[in-house]
DNA sequence: TCGGATTAAATTGTTAACAATCCTCATTGA
DNA sequence: TCAATGAGGATTGTTAACAATTTAATCCGA
């Protein structure tokens, strides 16, 4: 099953967007016009209107009824500790039972994916660099717990819109080997210790 | 502020479908057709869609493309207790917050809002029991974080839609009394330790 | 000049029709 | 008998037009 497949209009205006807001092509506060997003992707209101919702639905975007939506002011820092705290609690039960019931196909995928995060990196592109941050974080809690994707995903991008250490790319290449070849030593304690060391 | 009001279409029909799903009257994996709820709401597909699209995301339904949302599935014992954990770290903060921020008529609304559940016990009534419950925490996570409230929202539902321990409505009543007190006496300590025995 | 009412434009909310996809089930042919 | 096929119905995906609401501009009178 690879990754970055676009099932459907609303999906792909979803990730596109979330992409933009994630490496801050719009500015806090910023009212989103439908119409001109219709425009830029080429489809109709509806699409555009139904990934407005989700991203609101994420936090990314704040919404207000008969004024559409704006871009959701920056998370305070105890706010922003409290969806660190968060997401790290979650992502350790999911990166550890990764490690426990992943297959040869799973290590290959993720060898893949840090590949792929590794050439961003080298390419110095801050959007793609998030986007396989991202990526890479979501294979083990999408297949350790489909259920708590979503959940992942909302806290995941709002503790990366505020401010992203992203572009020390060395640094996060490095991080992210650790984790990785602990995982792949099938080793948890370390993993998770690593995992923390990256997330926060 | 009142609680309760319903901006538009989609709107009620969210928390109307919410309620459903929390209080147990679909059943799980069973698919969610657009056009019969459209007819029982009296609108079109249009903001079925918005309302279906929004409990998706909030993890209470499974959306695959073209084939529309079914139920999800009730999470594990060990996914339930990672969301227990989170929403209790979230909750807290926010009650802390509260307290701290507090004024007289936020005590005055959360006294308000006690009672109805209290009479919402008296007659027994289950929906209107766990609608009154969230409503009284949402209240002050709202008040405390207005960024965090979907997330914990999010939370909330997908944790009390598996079991709801709320036909105990003697010990419902007395949970929610104990925390509150210890609220309005400011007392940051006794609330944190009450709100934990509530929620787990 | 200023504040308030009025109108016009812009934007969101809703609807119904149409297109694309999926599912069911009867038919066909070996 | 059984699998492959295809027609038809059911369901979701998209669109464009229309309704309701908000926002901006204009006008007017004091």
């Amino acid at each position: 099953m690879q990754y970055g497949i676009k099932h459907n209009d609303r999906e792909s205006i979803c990730e596109a967007l979330r992409k933009d807001l994630l490496t801050g092509k719009f500015d806090f506060e910023q009212p989103i016009r439908e119409q001109k997003l219709a425009e830029r992707f080429g489809t109709s209101r509806g699409p555009v209107r139904d990934a407005l919702l989700r991203l609101t639905q994420e936090g990314v975007l704040v919404y207000e009824p008969n004024k559409g939506v704006r871009v959701s002011s920056p998370l305070t820092d105890a706010e922003r500790d409290v969806v660190v705290s968060m997401r790290l609690r979650l992502e350790k039960f999911c990166l550890e039972a990764f490690i426990r019931d992943a297959k040869k196909h799973h290590f290959l995928q993720l060898t893949f994916l840090l590949e792929r995060l590794n050439s961003a990196c080298e390419r110095a592109s801050l959007p793609e660099v998030a986007e396989c941050d991202l990526a890479l974080h979501r294979y083990w809690v999408a297949q350790a717990s489909p259920h708590l994707e979503s959940l992942w995903l909302g806290l995941s991008v709002r503790m990366t819109m505020k401010y992203s250490r992203l572009s020390n790319y060395r640094q996060v290449i490095e991080e992210h080997n650790n984790v990785i070849h602990a995982v792949m030593e099938k080793d948890v304690e370390k993993a998770l210790f690593y995992l923390e060391e990256n997330v926060i």
